[in-house]
DNA sequence: AATGGTTTGTGATAATTGTCACATAGTTAT
DNA sequence: ATAACTATGTGACAATTATCACAAACCATT
């Protein structure tokens, strides 16, 4: 049971008796640092909204390539669990723990049933995907348009924003990984980047100093 | 004035008194091959659904570079038009008429109106909804994890099961554009599929004669 | 201090794609 | 028929990224 003064924080806008549903009928699962939350290929049951810690979602093909999408706050949900979950469906995404998450399942068919019910609820669940949308247009865009320095760039950024510090605790690995590139195309446009002054690099994480600077 | 009928055999779940609205509210625009039904950058002041004819999506940058996106058929929604016309919003995409097309706008307070109102409205908009994430995933793939030969291929079997037809009425420099790739590139792959007989080239126009050859 | 594991650096080379220059072949209008 | 235009073919070369091989640096454990 959830305490409701704590989603009353999170979710300011939803109307008491909503919160009280979700107090009742929602419940709360936690994960550890790296555990996945869900998995290419696995069924979704029931849709997810996160109340602390961050979520890594990336999308994975069948051979083990992996593209980083976006990330998933506190107050928000995925949106894939949101619509796959309406009918029986496979998540085409694969969702990480950054950190502990604590979260809160919702069942599918009280989804539907706030969604008609509550107007809060449902300007929740279209704020989700136009943010969502939005997220994957930017990260298309990335991945069409730009070459690799500049998608690295925007990830150290985008990493350095979310997890709110200025050191990025991956590796040249990791993040090749997260870029579909290699691991030595990326130490070599890191070298680049350190070079211009904008990143320091330690073992095992990138300290980020000046992305911004049109030297 | 919308033919009641009309929408009632495009929309055969929509309760009668839905379709009695959207008859009463909704409006019907007409454009014609190449018309540019939305453009980056502009306003969002309606939903629209299609009625009749084929419509193209694609992301463009500032630069002018573009990337197909995916085809909005009849009965299908704009996702972009419903999520972003909730907070008067900038298109990201754009959206472009491919032969002849009909829709109709959904003024912004019916749209959300019906969403609480009516249940089959509900589950069209998120259809929609998990349709175009799921292009746009497979998009994404495509640009992420393919090289362009394969690209190629997919754009080609999509063009040809939307348009209906084997014969792809497009040049190679349109197409160049739309895979934001360079005329040349296109013409070389388009050789090589053509030397693997799956296809045949003439001018302003591509036949496919057989795009799955595991040859 | 020595060992083994992981992370990063780097040169050589290949594969893919982009760009430039120009040739060739159809199409259209005069 | 000729000129002008558009679409396509192609060689040469550049830029970007991927891959391989191996070295060097760092860390943890014994």
């Amino acid at each position: 049971m959830i305490p409701e003064n704590e989603l009353k924080e999170l979710f300011p806008s939803f109307e008491p008796a909503l919160l009280h549903e979700m107090a009742q009928h929602c419940s709360v699962r936690s994960f550890q640092d790296g555990d996945m939350l869900m998995k290419t290929g696995s069924y979704i049951r029931s849709s997810m909204v996160i109340l602390s810690g961050l979520v890594k979602v990336l999308r994975a093909d069948e051979e083990g390539s992996e593209y980083f999408m976006y990330y998933i706050e506190p107050g928000q949900a995925c949106a894939l669990s949101m619509t796959c979950a309406n009918k029986q469906n496979i998540s085409e995404l694969s969702a990480k723990a950054v950190g502990d998450v604590e979260l809160i399942t919702v069942p599918l068919d009280k989804m539907d049933q706030w969604m008609m019910q509550y107007k809060s609820w449902y300007q929740f669940v279209l704020g989700t995907y136009r943010k969502r949308f939005e997220e994957m247009l930017t990260t298309l865009d990335h991945v069409a348009f730009r070459n690799m320095d500049e998608r690295l760039v925007f990830y150290l950024k985008q990493h350095s924003q979310k997890l709110k510090t200025n050191i990025i605790p991956y590796t040249h690995a990791e993040i090749a990984g997260e870029l579909n590139s290699s691991r030595e195309v990326i130490s070599r446009l890191m070298k680049k980047l350190a070079d211009r002054g904008m990143i320091k690099m330690n073992r095992n994480e990138i300290e980020i100093i000046n992305l911004d600077s049109v030297l």
